[in-house]
DNA sequence: GATAGCTTTTGATGTAGAACAAAAACTGAT
DNA sequence: ATCAGTTTTTGTTCTACATCAAAAGCTATC
């Protein structure tokens, strides 16, 4: 069974029945094929999108034009560039889709006005990025840290049991900070 | 010129008079002596601090009981540990100050109080939020990914230009997760 | 079912920084 | 000034993972 928009943004915190109805009404509803760019290098981030569907990746192109992933996001997963969009200035990350996604997305200066708006969504909004935003990079530093690539590939498989099969081994080498070489002898067991 | 709390708390996003004052009547100033643990594993985050003087440092220790900086916040710093502070849950890192100290608190339950009461404390807690903890945090991200241990301490340095004389070279070589060794040869530039 | 284009695996060699050990340089208290 | 404790430096060896190269396995299209 799937969530519908407004579970998911009560779950978050719960808004009474004026705001939500007004919130709501500022979503709305995508589809973007495989391969489609949310957001690319030197455009600043607009949207925030809550994929209902898809896979996303997030990555950086460094100076010898190699890509690197540093993020993923699993269909019901909140998707954004924290710093281009919060701050309103050109991301330096690109966002692309990696299956056909779905999607609702609410623009930034939407957003401003409801929190204006709203006592109550400033505080769902509060909740949001507590812990989405925070928590989450949080744990991602301490894996970085703290870990080695092993054990921050069985972090990750754990996480998202699906990875393995919807994501390409050089991709999540990529977020991993490693090669595909060395995925590929973590899997067979050989490191 | 010393900064007041009230021009910090300001400079985040200005508070009408109202919700300005009653703010302020729930920081508390405290002073501690250098070596003062402002949290330990195990207890639940309880305060959002403001430094005003003095330098703290982060960290978790591991395992094998070797103890390893996250973090340092120097002076004019916001210090918590968000992910125990915003979950209410027990930390698993300690906060220690390595300089006598001083700062302005506020506890967990006055400031979720003041979100409830002033629609416009909770917009400024939404730009604390969004700029001390998200943006910073990505920063260190994605040096951790993208830089090796010299451009990791030369951008430490360009940013805090005093930070070689207040913290010790072992923090310090913690922090960017390298050993003391590497980092005195970095020092040396012998690497 | 042959061809082309990806993706994954296997192998050999190289390197940044760890780990261990010990010396040298500071710091501070007596 | 002297001794003890801490902090920093120097030297050697070791290891996780990178890099380079090539083979093998998929998948899709005509």
């Amino acid at each position: 069974m799937k969530a519908t928009l407004e579970d998911t943004i009560q779950s978050i915190y719960l808004l009474p029945e004026q705001a939500l109805k007004d919130v709501l009404e500022h979503f709305h509803h995508q589809e973007y094929p495989k391969n489609y760019f949310l957001l690319k290098p030197g455009k600043t981030c607009k949207h925030l999108w809550f994929m209902t569907k898809g896979v996303a990746r997030y990555f950086y192109t460094n100076d010898q034009g190699k890509e690197m992933n540093t993020w993923f996001s699993l269909d019901t997963q909140i998707i954004t560039d924290t710093t281009s969009f919060v701050k309103q200035e050109p991301a330096q990350e690109s966002i692309q889709l990696i299956e056909d996604s779905e999607m609702y997305s609410i623009e930034y200066t939407a957003l401003q006005a409801l929190l204006q708006k709203h006592h109550s969504f400033a505080l769902w909004y509060i909740k949001l990025v507590e812990l989405n935003y925070v928590t989450q990079i949080e744990d991602r530093l301490s894996d970085l840290q703290f870990l080695d690539a092993k054990q921050r590939y069985q972090k990750l498989l754990n996480l998202y049991p699906e990875i393995a099969n919807r994501i390409s081994l050089g991709n999540i080498a990529s977020y991993l900070n490693i090669t595909q070489e060395t995925l590929s002898r973590i899997r067979a067991d050989k490191l």
